[in-house]
This record gives C-alpha cells, structure tokens and sequence, in this order.
RNA sequence: GGUGGGUUCGUAUAACGGCUAGUACUCAAGAUUUUCAUUCUUGCAAUAGGAGUUCGAUUCUCCUACCCACUACCA
C-alpha cells in the first residue's frame, strides 16, 4: 500500500479564510494519522486574479497555526522552487510548472477526449445573452458545441491555421453524452451524476499557457502521487469531470479517494461564512490580519488574541467531532482522534461565543510566568514598566476573569495605575460622604480587618462600604476584593487614593 | 431554471433500528463571593413535514418543504 500523501492547495486570490484554515488542518490530521505527508501547493493558474502578498499570507497562517507541510513550503515558510530529496516534485507553484500542462492537454485533444475551441469571449457573451434573452441558460456541452467554433466544426486547415494564428483559443473536455458518472465520496458515500448535464470546460488557455483549476489539479495530483483529495464541498459538482478527467488520462488506478468536507456557513441567517460577516458581526474571519493592497484591513484571530492552539482546536470542531465529550485537544491528540467518518455532512454554523470560550479554556491551561511574558510587552506599551514577578503575581489573580491576554488591563489596570476617574452610576449609587468618611478614618487608625471590624460594629452595610472603597482604588464598583488591591498596591497607596476621592467628590 | 449536496434544542454535536433523545456554548434561576467575575447546582430548549418498511425509525426507502453549493478562458 502506497504511502498516505494528501495535499492543501489554495489559491493566492486573497487572505487565506478560517474555512481554509479548516481545510488544510484536516488534511494535515490525516496525513498524519496514516504517516503520511502533507503537501502545500499554490494554485495560482489565474494570473487576472493573483494579490500580492497572498501567498506569503497563506504560509504565515498555517505556520501560525502550527501546520508545517512536509512538501512544497519548507518551515522556514519558503516556497521550494527546485526539485530534491526533501521536495521530490517541485515546484510546488502551478504557475513555475506551466511547461508541463500543455502535452497533457494536447494528449487529451490526440486521444479524442478534448478539442480546440475558438470562441473569443465577446461571442461566447453574445450567445450567453441571448440566450438569457429567451430565459434559457448558454452551456457549452453536446447541445451546442456543434453550432461552435471548435475543432469538432471547423474543417482540418481551419483549425490548423487558427491555432498558428490566434492566441486565444482554448482546449476544452469533450464531455461524454449519455453516461452516468459513479462516484465515492468517503464522507458522502456513492453520488452518481448523469453526464449530459455536465459542460465542456475549458482545460487550457493559450492566450497565458496555463491550465485552469481542473486540469492542473489532475496532473499535480496525480504527478505528486496524492492519495486522497480532502478538500470544501463547493468542489463537489466538478468531482464527475474529475473522475472523467483520470479515465481519459488512464489513471484510474492511481487516482487518490475524495472526501469533501462541508461548508463553513456565517452565525446568523444563511449562507456560507464571508468576510463581512466578521465586520459585522465582531469576530475574525481570516486567522491573521490582513491588509488587502487597496489598503482596506480585516481582523484576524492572531492579533485578536486567540491562541494558536485556540484557534485550531475551534476549527477541528467544527464539523468534525471525537465520538466522545472531550472537546479540549492539543495538535498532538487531534492527530490521533481524527477521522474523517467522524465528519459530518452539513455545513456547520460558526458560533464566536465557543470560539471565545475555547480561547479562555486555554488561557487558564497556560501558566502565570507563560501569561506574564505575553502581558509583559503590552503593558510597556501602556507605559507601564513592571517587575515580571509582580505581573506574574497579577496575572494569578485575574487570568480566571479574562478571555484575552488583551483583557488584562481593563481587569488590572488599578494594580499599576490609579484610576483617573470614576464610574459615575457607581458613584451615584455607593459613595455617601459621611460614610465615606469614616471608612477613611478607621483605614487611617487601622488596617483593613480593623475596618471590617469597624463596619460591623457600627452596624455599617458591608456591601455599601465596601464599595465605596472599591471605587476609590480601582474608579469602579466591581472588581477584585479589596484586600487583594491593597496587597498588590500598599496601604499608603490606598489611602492615597481614598483621599483622592474624597477630595474630588467632595 | 438545471445538477448535486444537506436538514437532531438558538449554535456545535451525540445516540449497533431499541433506556426518559445525551453533552458543550449561549440564556435564565439559585447557592457561594463584602461587589463584579469565577466556581457549583438547577432549569429552558431539538429529531423539518408526510407516507412506507418494521414488533419498534433520529437512524432505512419514497415524496414534499426549506437551506446550501455549483452552473466562467475563477479557484
């Protein structure tokens, strides 16, 4: 039995989305699973569509995620451009391997199962309107190819001539008449499709030699020995002209097993997860952020502050379950928990309520010295220079209350800083002068236990008190106990700031 | 429109054709807490509809409804 390799391969149109994410973490768990490899391609066969950046994004998101291929990018997230020991079959860019494409068209053409077609754009548009004119829909297929201009048409010198001339014509698949395609999906099961109503699509473009998705995707799978195609449903309809497409090669021994996963679908209403919905609904939608060239941004979970373990595990999740209650999995143990008869078939809806909650599961998981460090660089930025044992000591005492790392200081703040101003409905409700008043007094004889002797023994409502003081040293009436702020501030501190807020409120 | 896929609490999901349809998130209530948060307990909440097969259907079959994807010289 031949090694397990299966392949990621996006293309670099844009930010590599959450859903991609999903798609390459799946593959690599079952590469893994069977020992296998797991292989990076870039398909960037539509040179009208590349962005800039793209690519490199797409690398740093799965390095970030700690998704490392075994092929095609090495971990130090460089594209391997020539072929060797470690990289059998590069280069691992569909557009450094147009040279190869062209015979495997032309074989299709000599063998019958492809022609040349000569439609410009501007015809095949008029047609297409036309025929929406008469509320029908133009498909290039048995139907109409012999109105066309094609090499199935045009007489012999015809096409010879045009093909030496013109620089924009195309090879199309000769889509069979009258067959019924079966085929296995191993999460769907069988799925048979009738070939006639299946088109004649477009194979490869001289006007830039390249392929386009179908036929690149059928050699470089093959060329690259891959043994199973893990790849998002929107795939599905095109798996018949696939199978087609390996039958015509006579690679149908060969050919890799498919399974293809369900959608990513947005929380709210219908559809599958775009980028607005993140904006518009406050959660990322790419893992990293991006900043597209025309300079427009979009949040990614990176720099929202999930952790990359967060972050996988989230995705693992969705539409992929263990068979048992455990949810919380290391990289490690989705390794060996995956399958992909435990994936389910409809699409999932994503809920960033979970996302947030498997984010705070991990940041208790981490322990006060690994918080501390990620806290550390921020509050410098807050202008804040702390010892990183006091902040360790800090990072104890809220990473219960927090999802974030960010989280700390809106928690925290009053550890290192006094509080500038005060919650007004907090102040309307606790601070009473002449109670007040006396609570300073008593801190000022005593300690605090003193005053919480004090409190009783004068019959004073703890809560009230108590809050008021709250809301001198943090500036709200929620909060850390107030023993603990003054364990982390001093005493002198704390009087200071209750005479601070005696002297602004009056 | 055509083709394909899908449908269990609001969401993610569990349940060899057989227990009162389980769990997590969210939400609500209570307990704990000097406040808030945490924690703990409890609760709300689902098999899309209709036929059929069967002693018995969430599970198998068919029909209907709804949802999604695809329907480019894009992937």
């Amino acid at each position: 039995m031949s090694k397990t390799r299966v392949r990621f391969a996006p293309s670099p149109t844009g930010p590599l989305h959450m859903g991609g994410v999903r798609t390459a973490l799946y593959n690599y768990l079952f590469a893994k699973q069977h020992g296998g490899d797991f292989i990076l391609r870039i398909e960037d066969t539509d040179s009208n569509r590349f962005v800039p950046g793209a690519e490199e994004y797409i690398i740093e998101s799965l390095r970030w995620c700690g998704i490392f291929p075994d092929e095609g990018v090495t971990p130090d997230g460089k594209v391997v451009e020539t072929a060797s020991p470690e990289h059998p079959h590069a280069p691992y860019r569909q557009s450094q391997r147009r040279s190869i494409y062209r015979q495997y068209a032309e074989q299709l053409v000599a063998s019958g199962h492809a022609y040349y077609a000569f439609d410009s754009a501007e015809e095949l548009e008029k047609v297409r309107t036309e025929a929406e004119s008469k509320g029908q829909t133009f498909i290039y297929n048995h139907l109409t190819r012999g109105s066309l201009r094609n090499s199935l048409t045009l007489p012999p010198a015809e096409v010879e001539r045009l093909l030496a001339e013109r620089t924009d014509w195309t090879v199309r698949f000769l889509m069979p008449e009258g067959r019924v395609v079966e085929m296995d999906d191993l999460i769907r099961g069988h799925i048979s499709v009738d070939t006639a109503t299946l088109d004649d699509k477009v194979l490869w473009k001289r006007a830039d030699e390249l392929p386009t998705y179908h036929l690149a995707n059928i050699v470089d799978d093959h060329l690259m020995e891959i043994t199973e195609v893990i790849r998002g449903e929107e795939w599905l309809p095109s798996l018949p002209l696939h199978y087609l497409l390996y039958e015509a090669f006579g690679w149908q021994d060969s050919q890799p097993r498919f399974a293809h996963l369900p959608l990513l679908l947005k929380p709210v209403g219908n559809g599958k997860l775009s980028k607005r919905d993140g904006d518009k609904l406050g959660f990322p939608v790419f893992p990293l952020r991006w900043t597209s060239p025309a300079g427009e941004t979009s949040r990614g979970y990176r720099e929202d502050g999930y952790f990359p373990e967060a972050f996988v595990n989230l995705l693992a999740m969705l539409g992929w379950n263990p068979g048992t209650e455990q949810e919380i999995f290391s990289l490690a143990e989705l390794v060996e928990a995956f399958s992909l008869d435990k994936v389910g078939k409809a699409g999932a809806k994503f809920n960033p309520d979970k996302a947030k909650w498997f984010n705070r599961e991990y940041l208790r998981m981490k322990s006060d010295a690994e918080l501390a460090a990620l806290w550390l660089p921020l509050l410098k930025e807050k202008g804040v220079d702390a010892a990183p044992t006091f902040v360790e000591s800090v990072v104890a005492l809220i990473k219960e209350r927090a999802t974030f790392v960010q989280d700390f200081w809106d928690i925290a703040s009053y550890l290192f800083v006094a509080p500038t101003e005060y919650v007004q409905k907090d102040v309307d409700k606790f601070y009473k002068p002449e109670v007040f008043a006396m609570a300073l007094e008593a801190m000022e004889a005593s300690d605090a236990d003193t005053l919480e002797a004090y409190v009783r023994e004068h019959e004073m409502p703890m809560g009230k008190v108590m809050n008021c003081i709250r809301l001198a040293l943090s500036g709200a009436a929620s909060g850390l106990a107030i023993h603990d702020i003054m364990r982390f501030i001093g005493r002198d501190e704390s009087l200071a700031r209750l005479r601070r807020m005696q002297q602004k409120l009056g």
